[in-house]
DNA sequence: CTTGAGCTTCCAGTGACTGGAAGCCTTATG
DNA sequence: CATAAGGCTTCCAGTCACTGGAAGCTCAAG
């Protein structure tokens, strides 16, 4: 399979798979006219990454996942860490989210939004503590 | 003031300052000696760029209600209009964020995390569509 | 006079791609 | 068989918003 195959196969866009490579995630085969020869195992785990990536897994965890997909003798307990350490991130991000997302509601709410110029929003960025 | 001066009052890193600086948001005026000289007004603008960011922001969108901030003529509309439009990029993150979190949760439940090697995390991950 | 803190500029790196240029390779069509 | 289109290659630059570090100037205290 060349590039624009597995591209399409395993929804990965082509400049991420070179990415990919160049940063030693997949090491697919070359042809001899110097294209990328790739192999269904490296399809299988093109597709792995971008399903590891949709769930927001860092590329560093990605590697760990797939070192660990790939290691017949892991320990499930080592995933659950991964996966439980980005659960509790994204729950750091969602709170973080939610924060700003009550701030900026509250102040949007107050603004009546018309061609006057005084604006409740400006006046709490403006605010010094 | 010095740029340490301003980075302690408002809270924003004086690296960052450098930066701002660079990218026009602010210009302060300089002192003889090549130091930056802060006045009031640029500690005020460094102080409303600090709250904008952390509600999320982007740099445009900060130099935008910056220049509203500054302008006397301008609408509360203009400045709803961009908060708005924030709001809805936070939905959509917070939204993005939480259907990861939901799959991620299940899996997590899923996996016993011990020993042995089989797991529905990884497992998930691998599944060809 | 020296020391240390604070200031300056400039360069490089982060994460994870993404776009584009220049050029080789392959396939389809006239 | 020539050519044109499309796919492949590498390399370089840009994104966003900083952040770290090096080299060197300035200032205040002891």
């Amino acid at each position: 399979m060349n590039i624009g195959d597995v591209a399409k196969r395993s929804g990965v866009p082509a400049k991420t798979i070179r990415y990919y490579e160049e940063i030693g995630l997949i090491r697919p085969r070359r042809s001899e006219n110097g294209y990328r020869a790739f192999a269904d195992s490296d399809l299988h785990k093109l597709a792995f990454l971008g399903r590891a990536r949709a769930l927001g897994f860092s590329i560093e965890e990605c590697r760990t996942l797939l070192a660990l997909y790939e290691d017949d003798g892991r320990e499930s307990a080592q995933v659950k860490a991964v996966a439980e350490s980005h659960l509790a991130e994204i729950d750091a991000k969602i709170a973080q989210l939610q924060a700003m997302r009550e701030t900026l509601a509250r102040l949007v709410r107050a603004c009546h939004g018309d061609d006057r110029p005084d604006c409740p929003i400006l006046a709490d960025l403006a605010h010094l503590d």
